[in-house]
DNA sequence: CCGCATCCACGGTGATACTG
DNA sequence: CAGTATCACCGTGGATGCGG
């Protein structure tokens, strides 16, 4: 493995211009999106939903470890994202159920390609880190 | 829109049980390798370095606002996990150039599709984002 | 049952200056 | 050219307790 640097399909390669100027990137829709839902429990918390709409006490025991204030954090940017719906029931007492939207469920599918690449290669990532680093040779 | 929690592919409906418990999420894959690459740089460097091999200035000059010392140090983190390779060239002064690795130039394949979905639906998100929000009916 | 407020620790990021 | 070193800021997230 030695000439990788082939030629991108989709935006990645498309888009930006060299050099990159700074909304390019300050603006980057890609990046914007990676920073909101890499945060430690929003995936989780997708991946939920995505099977099927829980309360919210539900969740709380289902992400184990999550505290009430993170999982309100959590669910509050979602929801205010459009990625998450918010329904009080009826019920006495009142409980509050949550679901994904549309937009939230198509999420899911290129989250699944990541996952995947994630699933097939954290381990080479892992071995490398673990590696021992060459001298930092100028 | 009402009933969006549709049967998701792949690993991200098919690997968690519920309640999840805290290995499943703490050395989770998926969330980890978001983080790993959901910094601030890492992603613009991934991209520029996909279409060609840079020298260290070049990427400097590439990515306009980063300061040395985080594009040091994003390039060490990304050689460090295996997926940029760094090259002394026999010059005068020396200089370095940086590469995709293979492990590299694969992750751009899965960002690719993350890219295009937030491409076509930042604006969706954003536009909730501004959007009044209900009153917080318990 | 659901969510907010407060306090606090930590790490990512930036500005600046210095070095082989 | 290609980095290191130092200082400081701020957002994220954890613990705990209160409120509707």
């Amino acid at each position: 493995m030695s000439d990788t640097h082939t030629r991108v399909p989709s935006v990645l390669a498309a888009d930006l211009p060299s050099p990159v100027p700074a909304r390019e990137y300050e603006d980057c829709p890609v990046t914007g999106v990676l920073r909101r839902i890499a945060d430690k429990w929003t995936v989780l918390v997708l991946v939920l939903l995505g099977r099927r709409p829980h309360r919210f006490n539900e969740l709380h025991r289902g992400v184990d470890g999550i505290s009430q204030r993170m999982l309100t954090r959590t669910l509050r940017t979602l929801e205010d994202d459009g990625l998450v719906r918010r329904e009080v029931l009826p019920t006495a007492p009142p409980s509050v159920e949550y679901s994904l939207t549309a937009l939230g469920a198509s999420l899911l599918t290129p989250l699944s390609a990541l996952a995947d690449w994630a699933v097939a290669h954290h381990a080479e990532i892992a071995a490398a880190r673990n590696a021992e680093r060459p001298p930092r040779r100028t």
